[in-house]
DNA sequence: ATGTTTGGTTGCATAACGCAACCACATATG
DNA sequence: CATATGTGGTTGCGTTATGCAACCAAACAT
């Protein structure tokens, strides 16, 4: 049996975990952020499988994430560039980074240490919150069906 | 062979995607997030095969993101609930669906709308800043090694 | 007392993954 | 020019993960 698709649960974290949610994906997407642009460079800062890493290349530009470009035009070695849908995934990435450093890396300390590149202020911890700033827990949220919801999501929340 | 492990690859993403990055394992915890508790719950409302729910379930009580609790002494029907390591874990499930709002469920509207339980007010979109509330694009992000960072994460950054 | 729900386990078929070997093309070195 | 090295893959093979259906014992409902 092949395995189950994601894109049928009229949900966005589905939806998101069908284009990156296959094992290795989002820490090819994490090299991308890191710097890495072809694939020699992401085959040894992974240490995956080149046909893996094949196949995850390919997904990534088929879904948008990912950018192919032919730095010199006669020659077929390429470069993988984010878009700017791949960008948008860094609060995805900072978050998940945030709560392993919080409760993964608890020991050791963060492996590494974002800032920003100008002032050299660390970053705020990434929190839901409403647009007054007020820190939201799980308990304070109210999950409600919206514009996009199927009538089980409907059934469900209503 | 056996699935490669990130464990040790020196990144608290890579610690993150070890313990939930599995196929399945972030649905059942935005069911657990979505109020789903028995095993039946979870199996319905996920549409996910039952041996694979038990592997979940179990990795997950595991990592200490769910807790299994039982009601009734005498009774061995468990709930799965999350605990605060895994409540802790809403960052994340939330940036990745505003990324699905935004990128995947565009054209249809987002399917689940999250909002303040007592007042009514809409989330703020998540987004990497400093804690003086500037936006920080992937440009403007300095990445360098932390206090846990290994001889190879050094290298590489510094 | 009987049937139904719950929370699993087991067996089997298929898909995904890891590793090594191989290969064509491009570039560097002597 | 000849040879070596680097790049970006593809292919084959063995192992692991996933999906599905069937089965099962304990708990609960009638």
């Amino acid at each position: 049996m092949s395995r189950k698709r994601f894109d049928t649960h009229n949900c966005s974290i589905a939806g998101t975990l069908e284009l990156v949610g296959d094992w290795w994906t989002l820490l090819v997407v994490r090299e991308a952020f890191f710097g890495s642009r072809t694939f020699t460079q992401f085959l040894q800062n992974l240490g995956i499988s080149r046909n893996i890493l094949t196949d995850r290349l390919e997904k990534l530009v088929e879904a948008d994430i990912l950018e192919k470009h032919y730095p010199k035009a006669q020659s077929q070695r390429a470069q993988y560039i984010l878009t700017h849908k791949g960008k948008a995934l860094l609060p995805v990435l900072v978050s998940m980074m945030q709560w392993g450093d919080q409760w993964v890396n608890e020991a050791g300390g963060a492996p590494v240490k974002l800032s920003d590149l100008q002032t050299g202020e660390h970053l705020r911890t990434m929190q839901v919150e409403t647009e007054n700033l007020k820190k939201l827990d799980l308990d304070q949220l109210a999950i409600t069906p919206g514009p996009g919801a199927s009538t089980s999501t409907l059934k469900r929340f209503e």
